[in-house]
DNA sequence: AAATCGGGGGC
DNA sequence: GCCCCAGATTT
């Protein structure tokens, strides 16, 4: 690929267009490493926009890395609600605490250090040592796969085979050495604002000069799409127990389940996220309303009194990843909640200050449209 | 190597 | 509706 005076100027050409246009981003006006990393974290497979509001919030509750290795996990799950990819909160809380135990608060410079804790992969890493500590590692992310792929007229699924690997080499002998943190931003800038999946800017692109796919006229074509698996769709029934004083009932988030059909795609620790939920199963569509009633009776009233009238809610559609979910609520109003150790008991507005993923605060807002 | 995990903005 | 995103982990 490019070598000597070529790559000089490939360099200066991209650096120059990104230190001219560059977004402000909030995680840009600071190299300390604890924002550095939660900034990464909350982008990976998560745009921009969607991160700001997120990310400014977190830093407010937890300022620093001895705050978040502190707080109880079911806070720091509050503040990542909605987010998506929970399990990043969660490996980002235990990262915390071994930064605090074993690196004095402060996250470790070393690669080995960074890439022994949880949440942390290659990306990951390359990221945060070359933007907080101007380590040379090159980052190979979506975004800059896709322009190293269109620089290079590179066919075919960018993640199959050998293929990550090679542009990792490629990636790295592209590096910036003097400028490594600018120069991986400048890549994945310009990803996410000219070179686009669809669509790419080439026109004002300041390394058009240099592009394979450019020449070839195969900038529509490259990269090659993703195969995704088949959808499956899912009906679950959710109940919506309101008393008198408009108080609702939640149950905690569950645990995985260690054998039992684990596989099954409609296992509800995985679709409620490990996250609070109002109890809900899954459900032939024809049958939600009798289903949920038993599973009620049985399981949340234990035999004691179900509540008379239940009304059938809007049905909610929600994904999770392959899955296509539609969630059957009932809301049904009883004198008394039933008591039930570990649940939540709390008014239906607040629901959505808790821990829950979308598809709860889904069925919550349904509830208080009926309301 | 393949499957899995959320959610939303843009088209 | 579909696509894909500043990927990591598990098997």
């Amino acid at each position: 690929m490019l070598t000597g005076p070529a790559l000089a100027r490939f360099q200066k050409s991209l650096l120059a267009w990104f230190r001219e246009s560059q977004r402000d981003l909030p995680w840009r006006r600071t190299r300390d490493p604890y924002r550095v990393w939660l900034s990464e974290i909350m982008l990976q497979q998560t745009r921009v926009a969607a991160v700001i509001p997120y990310y400014e919030r977190f830093l407010e509750r937890f300022p620093t890395v001895k705050e978040l290795a502190e707080a109880p996990e079911d806070e720091v799950l509050r503040l990542w609600s909605g987010l998506g990819y929970y399990s990043r909160a969660r490996n980002l809380q235990n990262a915390a605490r071994q930064i605090v135990e074993r690196h004095g608060g402060e996250f470790p410079r070393a690669p080995g250090q960074a890439l022994a804790l949880p949440g942390i992969g290659a990306y990951t890493a390359a990221a945060i040592l070359s933007i907080a500590y101007q380590a040379k590692m090159a980052v190979l992310d979506g975004n800059v796969a896709r322009v190293l792929a269109r620089l290079g007229a590179v066919r075919g699924d960018l993640r199959a085979n050998g293929r990550w690997l090679e542009l990792q080499k490629t990636a790295d002998t592209l590096l910036d050495e003097e400028a490594p943190g600018d120069w991986n931003e400048a890549m994945m800038e310009l990803g996410a604002t000219l070179c686009t999946p669809r669509s790419p800017q080439c026109l004002i692109c300041p390394l058009t000069g240099f592009c394979e796919a450019r020449k070839k006229g195969l900038t529509e074509e490259i990269p090659a799409k993703r195969v995704k698996r088949e959808r499956v769709e899912i009906a679950l029934a959710a109940l919506v127990l309101v008393d008198a004083r408009g108080k609702t009932l939640l149950l905690p988030p569950p645990q995985k389940r260690e054998q039992a059909g684990a596989g099954e795609a409609a296992d509800v620790p995985t679709l409620v996220s490990r996250m609070w939920h109002f109890p809900t199963i899954p459900v032939r569509r024809e049958a939600a309303k009798v289903e949920l009633r038993k599973f009620a009776q049985t399981s949340i009233f234990r035999g004691g009194k179900c509540g008379s009238e239940w009304q059938a809610l809007k049905p909610v559609r929600h994904a999770v990843t392959f899955r296509a979910i539609t969630i059957y609520p009932f809301l049904a109003r009883a004198a008394g909640l039933p008591r039930i150790a570990g649940t939540k008991i709390l008014p239906l507005e607040e629901v959505s200050e808790l821990a829950i993923s979308s598809l709860t605060r889904k069925v919550a807002r349904a509830a208080e449209k009926a309301i």
